[in-house]
Formats: structure tokens, sequence, C-alpha cells
DNA sequence: TTACAATAGGGTAATTTGGGGA
DNA sequence: AGTGTCCAAATTACCCTATTGT
């Protein structure tokens, strides 16, 4: 079975918790799912949730490592 | 195996934050990901993030004192 | 139901980005 | 080679009040 978004297994991360991995202010993680930049799902009341696997996803891609190891001039 | 690319629970800083414990512009550091001198995070916007123990561990390495001389104060 | 922290909105500063040039 | 500065555009942070989550 091919099951592209991920049944509900899965668990979800708050706007803070998804901001604190950024080191950035939950607003913007809400602008994030506001431009489609991040999938998102919404609470009945309206607040919203996000995938931890696919925030931990964009995280891994989104870091680079030094390539130079601490060289001396 | 493999764990180069640390998950969460590490504290991350902002460009003006790294630039202020070397006393170097933002943009200096700035250069230093891009050279990849340094590992950086992006956010999905395109902004940067730094990992604190790496930026503490490359103040470390250049902090180098006075070996000889200078004894007393 | 009450109390309190977190979130959703909207607006307005502050920061960051990238390029070019000193 | 490495930094600091100027610029415009984009992104993010902080302000507020009302609503939602626990």
């Amino acid at each position: 079975m091919s099951a592209p978004t991920q049944n509900s297994n899965e668990r979800l991360l708050t706007p803070g918790e998804v901001a604190a991995l950024f080191r950035v202010d939950p607003k913007t993680v809400t602008r994030w799912a506001s431009a489609g930049r991040i999938g998102s799902i919404r609470t009945p009341g309206g607040h919203r949730r996000f995938r931890e696997s696919e925030v931990r996803g964009m995280l891994a891609d989104l870091t680079s490592e030094a390539t130079i190891g601490a060289q001396r001039h």
C-alpha cells in the first residue's frame, strides 16, 4: 500500500514545539503553514498541529555540516 | 553508523548572536557558513541558525593565550 | 465552571539575505 | 584572502486582543 499521507499514528507537534526546533517565533511557524511551506492539521478549534516526521525531515534537509575541519590560518 | 545531523535538544543561535560572540559583522558569520567553515541550519524562509555547541567549540579553539612572557598581571 | 498557558488574527519594527564594491 | 559597509527585498520578531486547549 502506498501511503503518502501518514496515517493517524503519527506524533503531532504544536507550533511552539516546531518553533523551538528551528529557533523561531511560533508565529513564524504559523506563517510557514499559511504559505504552504509546511503541512499542517487544524484542530476543530482552529489551532494548528504539525507532523513530527515532516518537521524532522525538513530540519535534516536544511542542515549543513561544516565541510572544513577547523583550519588554522 | 551515522549521527551526522544531531537532532534537536540542541540550542540554536541566530546570526546576530554568533556575530556578537565573535565581535564581527553578521555578514561575516554568513560568509563562514557559505564557505563551509561552520555548520548551519536554514529556516524554510532561508534564514540561518547555528548550533551553540559548535560555536562555543570554535570560540574555544581560537582562544589562544600567550604561552610565554606576561607572568603576573 | 474557573484559571491559565498557548495560539490565532493583524499590524508594525527589527533582523537577515544576497549582491556589489571599498 | 578576509571584513566592513551600502542597498533593496524578503523573512522574522514583537506588539495587541480574542479564542482555544488542558
